[in-house]
DNA sequence: CTTCGGGCTTAACAGTTTCTTAAGGGTTCT
DNA sequence: AGAACCCTTAAGAAACTGTTAAGCCCGAAG
């Protein structure tokens, strides 16, 4: 699994265009959730921060504009503005209050999902701060470079394996139980066992310790889960 | 060190919208300036050379596209044009005068930024001094020439590859997934599949790779994308 | 205007790597 | 000792990449 599948929360009060729109980012490989009203949408996102919110802006129980300005207070998400108004008026309103795009219905659901990805790509490409390489005794992890040595040694690492060694990396001696790291390294989507971070662990052990019968880097906390070192 | 914050000019009659970019790009680390008609404009330009114009085409006392010209001849800075035509027509006559990007309204701050970003990393890399020539291992390539040889070889890259190259070439060893790639080399508005990159990496390796079986050049990350070297 | 060719994109399939699951055996705690 | 928990293993499922070839677009040439 490479990475998390990205989150879509579409507030918008008519159902069937909410399944349209479902239906086609389902079908680009996004994690979808609805809302049918303003209301129902600000409860969506707190409780499951998406990755970018679809609005609109004709809602029972709550303005467009007003669950857009408190969507931009409470969380990060951009947002796309979804409306059968389109006079300039409207469209500066919106891209004021911090829309980061606007398609007016009728609307073609191929653009839309268009926009959606445009506005992630746009979003994501944002936050490129150079990560610091992780280190901890003698393991050394670059992110940048998906790169793992254990003291100098190269170390083959699957996409999974490399996430919980982050995860751990980033917190030394932080206890994590299973979910914990399930959801940090597989993404909150992930719908498998927690028992499956065992056998990745000892995956990684069999790779980064000197003696996997005798972990020095990943332990075990009977009963709760694994931390690094000590 | 830190380096001088780039400093953006914008020309732009209606005060609302300027100031709603003036938000997002200072958010961004610029330093901008608002002009409120075309004279105004040329007034600020040559008292503050700017790294920037954003430069709407409908305005008072001057029209856009003359604004446009004088500025040509009297600085350096690159132009976006921003306006609510869009015909091909318009299109093309700005580009024409120079401009070096073309938006329109309504249009999104965060993609205005974006251009922006766009924008200036292409023209710093066009005016300043000659650009030198990327090179790792045998790999030697002219971004000035479109040349690009393997180990006094020349190989015969599309346009595409010679992007792609370049994009790695440029960070060895860093680790980019398609997206990444996509957008570097063909453009942050590109909407294709993201596979494709694996078609012209493919046809890189062929071109550069002593063999393409076991590339010691382009090297894929199993689950994640591409990188140059080890 | 038509044809030709290069380059880009897409789709499909095969081959490979990785992930998940389940079960048995071992370990730790009470 | 009993119960709960963890480790290991291996096989099937899923995901990913490499590769090929066909279709499309565009500009150049005839």
């Amino acid at each position: 699994m490479a990475i998390a599948r990205r989150r879509v929360l579409i507030v918008e009060d008519d159902h069937k265009t909410a399944d349209i729109v479902r239906l086609y980012l389902e079908r680009d490989g996004y994690s979808v959730t609805s809302a049918y009203d303003g209301m129902a949408g600000l409860e969506a996102a707190r409780t499951e921060p998406p990755d970018l919110v679809i609005l609109d802006l004709l809602l029972p129980r709550m303005n467009g504009l007003d669950v857009c300005r408190r969507l931009r207070n409470e969380c990060e998400a951009p947002i796309i503005m979804l409306t059968a108004l389109s006079t300039e008026q409207d469209k500066l309103a919106g891209l004021e209050l911090g829309a980061d795009d606007y398609v007016t219905k009728p609307f073609s659901p191929r653009e839309l999902c268009a926009r959606v990805k445009a506005v992630l790509r746009r979003t994501a490409e944002g936050n490129d701060a150079p990560q610091p390489p992780l280190t901890y005794r003698d393991l050394f992890l670059d992110q940048e470079r998906h790169a793992v040595t254990v003291g100098g040694i190269a170390a083959h690492l699957t996409p999974t394996e490399f996430q919980i060694l982050a995860v751990l990396l980033k917190e030394p001696g932080r206890l994590f139980n299973r979910g914990q790291l399930v959801e940090r390294a597989l993404g909150y989507d992930y719908d498998g066992l927690d028992r499956t971070v065992d056998v990745h662990i000892r995956n990684l052990r069999r790779k980064i310790e000197p003696d996997p019968d005798a972990p020095t880097y990943i332990r075990t906390v009977y009963g709760i889960g694994y931390k690094l070192g000590p």
